[in-house]
DNA sequence: CACAAAAGTCAACACTCGTTGGCAAACAAG
DNA sequence: CTTGTTTGCCAACGAGTGTTGACTTTTGTG
C-alpha cells in the first residue's frame, strides 16, 4: 500500500522509527510513575521532546499508546529442570527478578499501577495472568486445580509487589530481596506444590 | 465561636447534618468505585443531590473530602483468647469479614484503589499499617520482627484484596470465602507465629 | 413581625485534557 | 528542478475539572 513496500521485507528503518521509540520509552516511564490517568499526551509528548499530535498519529489515541506501551511477557521459566522441593524458591526468585533484577522492566509496576483503576488495564492484567501464570501451571494440574493455584501463587506475588513497590511500606519495601525470598519462599513452595486442603462441597 | 455555642455540648444535630452525611456517602461510594483521580466533585454532589459548591463548603477541598471519607479502622480482634494455633486462621476469617463480609464498609477498597496512584492515600494506608497491623504485633514481638511479620502478613491479605476485589482474577475473585481461608490460613498463621529463617548478616 | 445566621443555588473563573486539521520543512524519486 | 510523501509544528475546538463569590431562600430566635 505504502510506498515503503519495497523496503518492507527486511527490516529496513524509517526515520520515524526512533521517534515512534522515543514516544514509547517516555510513554512507559510516565505511566510508571503516575498511572493511566495522571499520565498525559502531553507530558509524553515533552518528555519525548516532541508534538503532542505526533502521538496521536503514531499511536491513534491516548489508549492506543497504553496498549502499544504495557506489553508484558513474565518470561516464565520451565521448573522442570528444577528439583521439586526447590520450584516455589526458584519461581518467587524469578519473579523478584522480573520485578526488581536484572529481568526488570518497568512495564509490570505500569500494568498493576494502572489496573487498579482502569478497566482495560485490569482486562490486560487478568490476561496475563491466565495465559501464562495458569497455563503453565496446567502442564501439571487439571485446570481447577491449575486455576486454584495460580491464583494463590498470584495473590502472594502481587501483594508483595504492590507493599514493596507501590505503597512502600516499611515492613516490605526496605528489605533485601534475599530475606524476602527467604520468608515468602516456602508459601510459594506450598501453593506451587504440597498438598492443599480439600474442599467442603457442602456448607 | 458561633450560634450553635448553645448547644454543642450534646449532640443536638444540625440541618446541614443529614446533607453532611449524604455528601460523605456519595463520596465513599464514587471513591470505592472510581478511585480518587475519576471521582468528581461535581459527580458527588449530583449523586447526594446537592449542589457542588456545598461540597467546598462542608469539606473545603476534593484532598479534605478525600480525607473524611478514607478513616480506616481496621478492627483488629485481640488474639490472646485465641488458641495459638488457631491464630492465623482467626486473624485470617476477621480480614476477610473486614473486606467483604459483617464488618466491611467500603473503605478499605477506597483507601487500596487510591492509594496505587494517589501519594497522600498512600501514606494513610502506610498509617494504617504502621498503626493497627505493625503495632498490634509489637506487643508480642520485638520492633524489628515485628515489622517483618506485618509486611509478610500485609502483603498476603493486600494481595488478596487486589486479586479479589480490584483486579477481580478468575482464581481469586470466583471463590467463596470459606475456600480462600482454608487455603490462606496456613500462611497466615506461619508468617504471623512461626518461627522464620535467620536472616543472613553477610553476603 | 424583624433580623441575622445558616443552607442552598447559580454562574462563572482559570485551567488541563484528548483530539483535530491545516500548513511548513525535510526528504526521496522521477 | 519538480513532484509527492513523510515528518513535524502550531493553533484551536469542545469538554470536563476544582474552586470561588455573589445572590436567594430557609430557619431559628428576640
Amino acid at each position: 500500500m505504502t510506498a515503503a513496500a519495497s523496503t518492507d521485507q527486511a527490516g529496513k528503518e524509517r526515520k520515524s522509527d526512533r521517534t515512534r521509540a522515543a514516544i514509547l520509552s517516555a510513554a512507559r516511564a510516565q505511566f510508571q510513575s503516575h498511572g493511566y490517568d495522571r499520565t498525559s499526551i502531553r507530558a509524553v509528548a515533552a518528555a519525548a521532546d516532541i508534538d503532542p499530535s505526533m502521538v496521536m498519529r503514531y499511536y491513534g489515541s491516548k489508549e492506543g499508546l497504553f496498549a502499544a506501551a504495557a506489553h508484558v511477557d513474565l518470561q516464565l521459566p520451565n521448573l522442570s529442570g528444577v528439583p521439586a522441593r526447590q520450584r516455589g524458591r526458584a519461581l518467587l526468585e524469578h519473579f523478584i527478578r522480573r520485578w526488581e533484577g536484572d529481568l526488570s522492566d518497568d512495564v509490570l509496576v505500569l500494568l498493576l499501577r494502572s489496573a487498579v483503576t482502569d478497566e482495560r488495564a485490569a482486562e490486560r492484567l487478568q490476561a496475563v495472568f491466565q495465559e501464562q501464570l495458569v497455563l503453565t501451571l496446567s502442564r501439571v494440574y487439571d485446570p481447577p486445580e491449575a486455576l486454584r493455584r495460580a491464583g494463590l501463587i498470584a495473590s502472594q506475588v502481587l501483594g508483595v509487589a504492590l507493599g514493596r513497590y507501590l505503597l512502600k511500606l516499611p515492613g516490605l519495601a526496605d528489605r533485601p530481596p534475599e530475606d524476602l525470598i527467604a520468608d515468602l519462599a516456602p508459601t510459594i513452595q506450598r501453593y506451587l506444590a504440597a498438598p492443599l486442603p480439600s474442599l467442603a462441597a457442602g456448607s
